[in-house]
DNA sequence: GGAAGATGACAAG
DNA sequence: TTGTCCTCTTCCC
């Protein structure tokens, strides 16, 4: 579901399946009919994503955008198209498969020009080429909003969600509530490298593993991970009041910006400020 | 049958 | 910070 990594492996679905075709597309909701009536029957170019923004280009230059927001879902099947089930609010469909998009949070018909100034909002993407994470630091280093929040703003950062912001916090040992003026550039730079392994294994398996191997529950060992309601093993994210894999202290959650946070008060330590940083 | 909650983002105040 | 939107699933009565 849709964290960066989600959005790269549809795109990458979504050209192998329709790339170069030309496709029926439909509303079957209704509410993206009039721009399903202008592409149906043109060709599907391909598709590519940038953070948590997915961009589907078909002839003359038209985009679809889609943002799949929290709940949407954006689902390929195998087959000649069936009757819609739910509220399908996109279809593209080829006599041998088709794909239903269902509570996105955008979908909507744009130009390139407005693709440009939609990607040129964010920041970084860690499953993109030449990115520049100083871009990020430069940000996360001048503000006194938390680690926590900086991740998830997609100013910051493109494409981290709820999931990679617990879970990498966890895995440098911050403490999600810590100032991000009070993190050493080495933290960064780790974190980064991190993002970037951990959600390009994302992409290939579809589903978010973070925990290292000699982490993993001696009853979980010669298993394969387990899989929680979100798919994936991981340290903290949704595991409130569960033992932390590492140290047995209790995961604890709280609010931060209207999302939930979890984390290891004993792993990640509260960051205990002396005096204001002196560069 | 209805409420709550979920990997998100925006506008309004 | 709060409210709102999107859809579906799970839980509780």
């Amino acid at each position: 579901m849709p964290e960066g990594h989600t959005l790269h492996r549809l795109a990458r679905d979504l050209n192998s399946t329709f790339g170069g075709r030309r496709v029926q597309v439909s509303s079957p909701q209704g509410r993206f009919a009039d721009a399903a009536d202008l592409l149906h029957g043109t060709r599907l170019l391909g598709a590519d994503a940038v953070g948590k923004h997915l961009f589907i280009e078909f002839d003359s230059a038209r985009l679809v955008h889609v943002h799949l927001g929290l709940i949407g879902a954006f689902i390929l099947y195998d087959g000649p198209p069936g009757l819609p089930v739910g509220q399908v609010r996109l279809r593209l469909a080829t006599p041998v498969s088709y794909a239903d998009l269902r509570g996105a949070l955008t979908c909507e018909l744009i130009t390139p020009e407005q693709r440009d100034a939609i990607t040129a909002k964010g920041g970084p993407d860690p499953l993109l080429q030449d990115q520049d994470p100083d871009r990020a630091w430069a940000r996360i280093s001048r503000s006194a909003r938390t680690i926590g929040a900086l991740l998830m703003d997609q100013h910051v950062v493109s494409g981290i969600g709820n999931v990679y912001r617990a879970e990498v916090l966890f895995r440098h040992g911050i403490d999600p509530r810590r100032p991000g003026n009070t993190l050493r550039r080495k933290q960064w730079v780790a974190m980064w490298a991190d993002l970037v392994g951990l959600m390009s294994q994302g992409v290939e398996s579809g589903r978010i593993d973070t925990v290292r191997p000699e982490h993993r529950p001696p009853e979980a060992m010669g298993r394969p991970p387990r899989v929680d309601d979100h798919g994936g093993e991981v340290y903290v994210y949704r595991r409130a009041g569960q033992d932390c894999l590492v140290c047995r202290t209790r995961v604890r959650t709280e609010v931060l910006e209207g999302r939930n946070l979890f984390w290891c008060p004993a792993c990640q330590r509260r960051f205990r400020s002396r005096a204001r940083p002196t560069s």
